[in-house]
DNA sequence: GATGAATGAGCGTTCATTCAT
DNA sequence: AATGAATGAACGCTCATTCAT
């Protein structure tokens, strides 16, 4: 009878090898992570339910993540890299304007293609909880470039300093992300299609136009 | 906990219905809720700790609002009566321009004054969780009262359609609100001081008029 | 079907009330760690072990008593008591020796009545642990009614003075009852037997005899 | 936990290597075994412990000793061991007196020498454990050896028979070891201090003299 | 209205142990 | 001989909730 037991056992653990050999076990949890944090925060997700999407022993987790906030970590020092990647691509060559809208359409593509942590860092910087310096970390980076590229036509202090052209501009970008969905209801089609993330861009565009052409008009 | 000193306790619960007579105890419960759901989130919160904030049995939330869920629907319901009445205030008679500027000025007044609400929304709405039916309700006013102000100059469909003019406008204001704060240490100053939100508002109005000339221009 | 589980579940509580009435629950949680961290040792004993002892569900343990560490203390606080009631009767008048004779056998007899108390201080003494402080404070008491008896028949320092004895004297008590029992197969009989304790009583006086004899002769 | 730097790693193990050449793997995991088990206990001592100490794989320990349980008893084994060359010095020739002198000063460097063999079994001992069967194997030795030197002297039963001399003397050496310790804060100086052990052994000849005397007068 | 006792599920984490390499 | 990945049971503890009073 013990017999029966440890070879089906040996079967089960063959097959998962199998089924995991592309991925491996730690990054197949950082993405369970990922998923789960970003539908339902930090403290909403439990290791338990990361390990069963991951398809992943409990205790697996916390040998390669440590603990929960670890995890946690893990999941947002892999989008602060990735982050880092897209901020080095933002800044461009060319007169101002082209810049500009270069650098919001590359930010737009980046939270595009990374909503989920558009999504994780909203729920962390509404709660201003234990993760803030991460996070602060990250938005940090994201600033100096959007700072660096403004700075130029801008005053440094004032109603029209960059730190407020930056929230606007990437609240304009990331609440499109964030909020759509919860209207989707009331707009009738998908926010996040194609044809309406064009549209999207076209509105930034045109806003960003608008802002450079006062900005112009107001230095002459 | 079990008692320790039956005396003590006697004298402290006088004094307790004495300094809460004016206010009562759901109420007190519910702004402890409050302050802990925007600090913590729905799942990061835990009934004791309400209980202990509102210095209330534990027993007492669900004798008055059932369970957690019926807290959370509660504090959320107490904003949307308030969201419903900022909201009244919002729409102005005068020039499109004027009014314009006046619904702007009232919402970000309603925000800064209920700032709690813009955080919880904003976690809520990240996490597309249980309660977004609620947190719809919210937002589908605002929208509703914002689409018909704006409508009147705007094409109903496209990238200068009201829902993106929406989204750009309240993020630009929340956004504020709920991000600033983590960036206030790379600032320096204190993003909610008084003197900082008038010139938030300033950055607003300057927009508001840079679309507004845009518009304008395109139109003629 | 759910009626059953119902019925089922108020049955086993008003059977379980009705066994209870006499004792009450804190107090069975204690008995039940008490014989437990007595036989197990602090870290050898799991809250499961004790609430499954003592008829009552996980969490009320942490109710009661806030959690293991707490738990423990009280099980030393509730001897700590009785110690200190033991204590105020050592101490007797009279001639030296049947001072000391009196007090060696009410010492015997409150080790012999609370045998756990002695394992479990004999435990955590020797593992110079987390409890220490709790276990010093009990045992500083004892040595000062100890050495106070024998202060006047002593001199303060040196190999003959108050501690030493101390250590001599209640080493010989305690070491009975926690040695002898690893002993008994070696031994034949029951060393805690009424006869097998008049015994160790009988040499105990013997010892305190030969003793003074010897500290009287030296004094002359 | 996974590999940091790949290099690192291997720079760590070359030195290691290096530094434990000497000793050997089994023999730093026994010692460390040993002062854990000491200090905190069997069921307060964590594998994981073990190996960090002893700068060793988990999986090494389990395959020198198998489990748990094996460590702990090699642990006690290689006591036995000591102990048994011990009692074979602590049979000396010549008159009663003098060899009961020379057992008991042998017996206190022994204890003395190997402290921790003291609070281990101290704590074993109390708790009437599943290692008792070991602990019983290395008392018995000492007992008989014990019991052998004084039976010459004393009646085979009743209180004045070997087995409680034994009980006697043993409780007043161990003991000191044992809770000194607990005491030291009482006492302010150092108990295990040299000048405070020759003290203790002035003292434990004070008291051996004083029994053999009264023997010697009841006899007479 | 209000309280405190009580419950059971589930939490993050630790643990001894297994096993392939 | 030695390692690190992996497991599953158990741990102390927190939680929302129920209920009698």
């Amino acid at each position: 009878m013990p017999a029966k037991t440890t070879a089906r056992k040996t079967k089960d653990r063959k097959e998962r090898k199998d089924r995991n050999k592309d991925e491996g076990r730690s990054a197949r949890i950082l993405e369970a992570a990922d998923a789960l944090f970003c539908e339902r925060g930090f403290a909403g997700t439990s290791l338990r339910d990361v390990a069963k999407d991951a398809e992943v022993n409990k205790g697996l987790i916390v040998y390669y993540y440590q603990n929960k906030a670890g995890l946690f970590s893990a999941v947002l020092e892999r989008y602060y890299e990735a982050h880092g990647a897209a901020l080095a691509g933002l800044s461009q060559e060319g007169p101002l304007r082209e810049r500009i809208h270069a650098m919001l359409d590359g930010y737009f593509s980046f939270i595009g293609d990374n909503r989920r942590y558009a999504r994780l860092i909203q729920q962390e910087v509404a709660r201003s909880g234990e993760h803030l310096p991460l996070i602060r970390k990250n938005l940090r980076g994201l600033f100096e470039v959007v700072a660096g590229e403004l700075g130029e036509a801008l005053p440094a202090e004032g109603p029209l300093s960059p730190k407020h052209f930056f929230l606007t501009l990437s609240g304009m970008t990331i609440s499109y992300f964030t909020y759509a969905p919860a209207l989707k209801a009331l707009w009738g089609s998908s926010p996040v299609g194609e044809l309406a993330l064009a549209e999207r861009r076209e509105h930034i565009h045109w806003v960003v136009d608008a802002l450079l052409d006062r900005l112009e008009r107001d230095a002459a």
